[in-house]
RNA sequence: GCGCCCGUAGCUCAAUGGAUAGAGCAACCGGCUUCUACCCGGUUGGUUGGGGGUUCGAGUCCCUCCGGGCGCGCCA
């Protein structure tokens, strides 16, 4: 029995009381059935009574006798006491309890998924780094993250796409172009310009494919350094976020809004609504209708677009590609963007708290040795994702970013990530899944076949066993709230107290026969109970792009 | 100056208004003559930055102060 189906008992249950008479009819809230922390309060409690206690002007423990006394009529339910202020403590029976395994098993590769937000056409934006240099730590936390948030929102039954914006046009690209040109010469980089390292290999690799390009007039040799670094750069940029497991859906060009006419379009859209106007020879988007602290200018005196333009021209073209959601993942340093980007949903006519949702993760800080490193791509001195990938590993620094809400500010500390990796926490995760797979391969060689025998889910009676089931039974709910929240960090925090739920059972409870001993109904079971641990492992660490390695 | 975010154990961080604020690391003590010890058990560690308020209940919501980060262009 999850605690879904207890909540959904419970839901009964007040509507039976409230036809009844035994309580008035009210809007009864959301029943939740939650995991207590102390086990002595039973397997699952809920707080529906003391929510319920106002609107319905009765006392709380009152209300939690009227339903603890229906819910031990309950099949499957033990128990049903009213405990504190007026909380509702449920202990399952140990076969109901059990029944979890046989759930998660069958689900499969689908345990844990839902179709919460099915239909919903959701479009993720993140990382859109300028095509002017290498990924960086400074974009990785958001390819962790973003990534994870895509896959959350897909196991909640979300249409998405994730989406990269490259910011190929405007004086950043010309400043790439200039830097790379004067590296090519040997001359030196402009002192606005681009001085990492990455800039004398770009130009040279530039230089050996096209020989002449040196020779080409300075105007035009701009040009073609600029093209020519950013079709490389861009390239590599795909690559080693390939190498991430970040893939996006679309690379969507700033320059193709332009070219394409959605410019033009996205201007129309909002004139159309009345929200632009002209002043001292601009052209304004008046954003303050909606909560922006002041208008905005979309095309500038001189007749040029402005990058907000551009930034307009993008959603409302991600409306007509028919997104119903637009999810940007900003950087703090961006935060002044959300009440502009939720005002141009508004301005074209939709909904900005339901079109669109800005998500403001905070800033890495990275030491090296307790030392502030910092992140400047001009000064040159960037950790790109490359090293981080090739020092720690995809699934390590996939997960380390992962773990923390991204809200939430973070220092990590290379040395530490290096020096570190047994103690991460992705390694405990993954060794409670070789660890099953390794019983399960034993099972097989023992020629047990568990998936074919009778399953008795009563006979998990265990503490343990017990603690296990119930950390089962919370992973679809952790999924959902991990969507729902856009916090794919619960679903690695729930994956750690799994694990240690799962190693805790493995060490009190021997799972396969020993020696010649026979083969008997809790060595069954136990099987189940391990194949459900895996499997749910497996779906989780697979929602956070993670490897689940059969051994270790 | 105005605005947004943050402040939790020595360190890095959890906790959807719920019961005694939790993990990992660090420190100390213990556990493998049968399924992976990258594991398990135990001990030490807190005025949740300070103060006030809201309510059955506040780390969480409101006000205020302190401290830190970031943002406030006809730049991109």
């Amino acid at each position: 029995m999850t605690p879904d189906q207890l909540a959904d008992t419970v839901t009964d249950i007040i509507a039976t009381l409230v036809s009844e008479g035994a309580i008035p009819p009210v809007d009864a809230p959301e029943v939740r059935f939650d995991r207590p922390k102390s086990r002595e309060h039973g397997d699952y409690a809920t707080n529906i009574a003391l929510a319920l206690a106002k609107p319905a002007g009765m006392a709380p423990r009152d209300l939690a006798v009227l339903v603890a006394r229906h819910l031990e009529e309950t099949p499957g339910v033990a128990s049903a006491e009213v405990a504190g202020p007026g909380f509702v403590n449920i202990r399952l029976e140990s076969a109901a309890q059990g029944e979890l395994a046989r759930t998660a098993v069958t689900a499969g590769n689908s345990w844990g998924h839902s179709d919460a937000l099915s239909g919903l056409t959701v479009n993720v934006e993140f990382i859109s780094a300028n095509p002017t240099g290498p990924i960086h730590l400074g974009h990785t936390r958001w390819a962790a993250v973003g990534d994870a948030i895509a896959r959350v929102l897909e196991a909640a039954g979300a249409d998405v796409t994730r989406e990269f914006y490259i910011n190929d046009r405007g004086v950043q690209m010309d400043k790439f172009g200039a830097s790379l040109m004067a590296a090519a010469n040997g001359r030196p980089v402009p002192e606005d310009g681009y001085h990492g390292g990455y800039i004398l290999d770009l130009a040279a690799a530039i230089v050996a494919a096209r020989p002449d390009i040196t020779s080409l007039p300075e105007d035009k040799q701009l040009v073609a350094f600029r093209e020519a670094g950013y079709a490389l750069q861009l390239t590599q940029q795909k690559q080693v976020l390939g190498l991430f497991r970040t893939v996006f859906d679309v690379w969507f060009s700033e320059r193709s809004l332009h070219e394409s006419g959605a410019v033009e379009r996205g201007m129309a859209k909002l004139r159309e609504q009345g929200h632009v106007f002209e002043q001292e020879g601009a052209v304004w988007l008046r954003t303050t209708d909606f909560g922006d602290d002041k208008d905005r200018v979309l095309v500038k005196a001189d007749g040029e677009y402005t990058y907000f333009a551009s930034d307009t021209a993008y959603y409302v073209d991600k409306r007509a590609r028919g997104f119903d959601l637009s999810i940007y993942l900003l950087g703090a340093d961006h935060h002044g963007y959300v009440n502009r980007l939720r005002a141009v949903a508004a301005c074209a006519g939709d909904d900005m708290d339901a079109n669109v949702e800005v998500l403001i993760g905070q800033l890495v800080k990275i030491t090296r040795g307790g030392e502030e490193v910092k992140l400047s791509k001009r000064a040159g001195t960037i950790v790109t994702l490359d090293d981080l990938v090739e020092e720690v590993g995809v699934d390590a620094a996939r997960y380390t970013l992962s773990r923390y809400p991204a809200d939430s500010p973070l220092t990590l500390d290379l040395e530490d990530m290096v020096r570190a990796t047994n103690d991460n926490p992705v390694f405990y995760v993954q060794y409670a899944h070789a660890r099953i797979s390794s019983v399960l391969r034993n099972a097989a060689e023992l020629g047990i076949d568990w998936e074919g025998a009778e399953f008795d889910p009563s006979l998990l009676d265990h503490e343990r066993e017990n603690n296990l089931l119930g950390m089962i039974g919370e992973f679809p709910r952790v999924v959902a709230s991990a969507a729902e929240l856009r916090e794919p960090h619960r679903v690695a925090r729930y994956l750690e107290d799994l694990a240690t739920a799962y190693h805790r059972f493995y060490d009190v409870c021997w799972v396969l026969p020993r020696g010649d001993e026979e083969l008997a109904p809790l060595h069954i079971a136990r099987l189940w109970l391990c194949a459900a641990s895996r499997q749910t492992i497996a779906n989780g660490l697979d929602l956070l792009g993670v490897s689940a390695p059969e051994r270790m």
